[in-house]
DNA sequence: GAAATGCTTAGCCATGTCGCTAACTATTTG
DNA sequence: CAAATAGTTAGCGACATGGCTAAGCATTTC
C-alpha cells in the first residue's frame, strides 16, 4: 500500500519549501511563468542572492527555467509538489488508520466487558 | 479564500521534514508512541546526534514528548502535518485553477475563431 | 558600435546543521 | 548501595546556507 518515495528528492523538495522567499516564488509562479527580474522585484535582496534561491528550486525540480535571449523565464513544475503532498497525506492516513484501529479496539473491549460482566 | 499560514511555523515544519531520519521517526510514530531508545534503535547514529533530530521535531511542534521516570516517550502531533499538507494543497489548487482558466480561455478563443471565420 | 539591460560568476563572511566523543545526571534494578 | 539503564549536556569539526559586493558576459536598443 505504502508508496515508495525518492528519499533524496523529498529532502530537496522539503528543503526548498523551508524558506519564505522560495515559497513566495512558488506562489507567484502558480499564476503563470515569469522572468527572473519579475520574480525578483518584490524581494528586498540582491539579485545574486535571489538567483541562488531560484537555483535551489530548480535543482529540486520544483521549477523549470529556460533562457530566451537575455531573459530567463521560469515556470512551476507539478510533480514534486504532488510528491511532497502525497508523502504528507500518506503520513496522515497511516496515523488516522491507527487511530481508527484504536477506536475499534476500545469499542471491542467495551463490548467484551459488557458480555463478561457478572 | 487563501488561508493565512504562519511563515516561521512553515519554515520549521518543512525544514523538519527535509531530513530522512526525521521523516522516518514521524512514520514510526504514526504507529503509536515510542521511547527515545526505541526510536533511536533503527538508526546507525550516536544517541546525542539522534536526540538533536528529536529536538528539531519537537521545536517544530511536529511531535510532543514527556518524561516518565528515566524514559522519555514521544508521540506525533497532528496540526503541523496538516498545516504543511494544506499549504501544498493550496499551492496546487491555485495552480490548477490557473490551468483551468487557461483551458477555458483557449476553448473560448477556439469558439471565437470559428464564429469569426470567413 | 556604444550603452543599457538582464543575468551570471567569483569570492567573502556569518550563521546554522549534522555528525562525533567524552563526561555527566537521574532512575531503576540486583 | 552498586551497577546497569536511559537520557542529557558540552563542545568540537566539516560542511551547507543565506546574505553581500564587485566584476563579467551576453543580448537588445539607440
Amino acid at each position: 500500500m505504502a508508496k515508495h518515495f525518492d528519499t533524496q528528492a523529498l529532502d530537496r523538495y522539503f528543503a526548498a519549501m523551508a524558506d519564505p522567499t522560495r515559497r513566495a516564488v512558488l506562489e507567484r509562479l502558480t499564476q503563470g511563468p515569469a522572468s527572473v527580474s519579475e520574480l525578483h522585484a518584490p524581494h528586498a535582496m540582491a539579485l545574486p542572492s535571489f538567483l541562488r534561491h531560484l537555483r535551489v528550486l530548480e535543482e529540486g525540480g520544483l521549477i523549470a527555467t529556460e533562457k530566451q535571449g537575455r531573459v530567463r523565464m521560469a515556470r512551476i513544475e507539478a510533480r514534486p509538489v504532488r510528491a511532497a503532498e502525497d508523502w504528507l497525506a500518506q503520513l496522515r492516513r497511516q496515523w488516522e488508520t491507527r487511530l481508527d484501529r484504536l477506536d475499534a479496539l476500545s469499542e471491542a473491549l467495551e463490548q467484551t466487558a459488557k458480555g463478561d460482566a457478572p
